[in-house]
DNA sequence: CTCCATATTGGTAATGATTTCCATTAACAA
DNA sequence: TTGTTAATGGAAATCATTACCAATATGGAG
């Protein structure tokens, strides 16, 4: 995590001088604890994690900056059903790079999987451009995913 | 509504008598509700619709059954980032059909869209087999969405 | 048709994640 | 160092969804 740590303090820089916004040790903090797994955490699981470094961080700072580091793009927020939205560093700033999720509808366990890109950027290209044409919508962004029962699960 | 209503009842006779489950008033009103529009409801909107067929009924029952219709099959329910979740009749009772949507990020409004689902089939085969193989998982539904800002909000 | 076992209902109270408030503190430009 | 103002964090409020539980309705057996 130190690793992380150096590696977050070079975004932060670039990132925020221009938006008028301050950096700040649960800012930090927060980059780090999300540069430093690969997991899919919770607010929660962000902020007890955060709490480690700077152990009077309130809960509903590690809110806030969640949602503003995701308006500015540098988050990424999921809902995968669990009733608790989790967060991973968007995709420029994280190791893993593009990719699209499979979720165990039974237990929830998440697998990142960047397989098959080509295939999905030929089938993007076909159909984008005519949604958005015929739909009067201009398209940011998509979610593809996958849902069923995970290895562990299936044995059951 | 009278149409939808028919339509309803010949469903429930088939999908309850074996699964155990008994035809009640709010079950059949879930369904014609859901069977008489194009809209995507949260649980309290067809909650409301059903309280004008049946004056006292509880959101709660609502609720209870939803969860029961997505259990077996009859309805989908959808997270569109709007904090509650949507619900639709599955594609195989709704006129609709399979279909997918574009979600504009600003209101939330929904289109529906089953444009271009050859080419979605095509893509599909040609990665599902490879992802289940690969990470173990039997992939059962999946999800594909495009997020962006609609005509309306795109003025503005 | 009547009766019974039990599935289902509907009000109310709990839950639990996320927000709102607001007085206090910290960042950073001058 | 100082002043402006963004940012923080604790507590209270929201709000969709669930858990409880006593009262009711359904559908099959007799
Ligand atoms: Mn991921
Ligand atoms: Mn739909
Ligand atoms: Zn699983
Ligand atoms: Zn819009």
């Amino acid at each position: 995590m130190s690793k992380a740590h150096l590696k977050t303090s070079r975004w932060m820089h670039g990132k925020f001088k221009c938006c008028g916004y301050r950096m700040t040790k649960p800012r930090e903090a927060i980059l780090d604890v999300l540069a430093g797994t690969q997991k899919h955490l919770s607010a929660e699981d962000i902020y007890l994690a955060v709490l480690k470094f700077y152990p009077n961080t309130g809960l509903t700072t590690v809110y806030r900056n969640l949602e503003m580091f995701v308006n500015i793009g540098m988050i990424v927020k999921f809902d995968f059903g669990e009733g608790r939205s989790k967060y991973e560093l968007a995709d420029q700033y994280s190791e893993k790079g593009h990719h699209h999720h499979l979720v165990c509808k039974t237990c929830y366990k998440v697998i990142d999987y960047s397989d098959f890109m080509k295939d999905e950027i030929h089938f993007l290209r076909s159909i984008e451009n005519g949604l958005s044409q015929k739909y009067n919508f201009r398209i940011t962004d998509h979610l593809i995913r996958f849902l069923g029962i995970c290895e562990k699960c299936g044995k059951k």
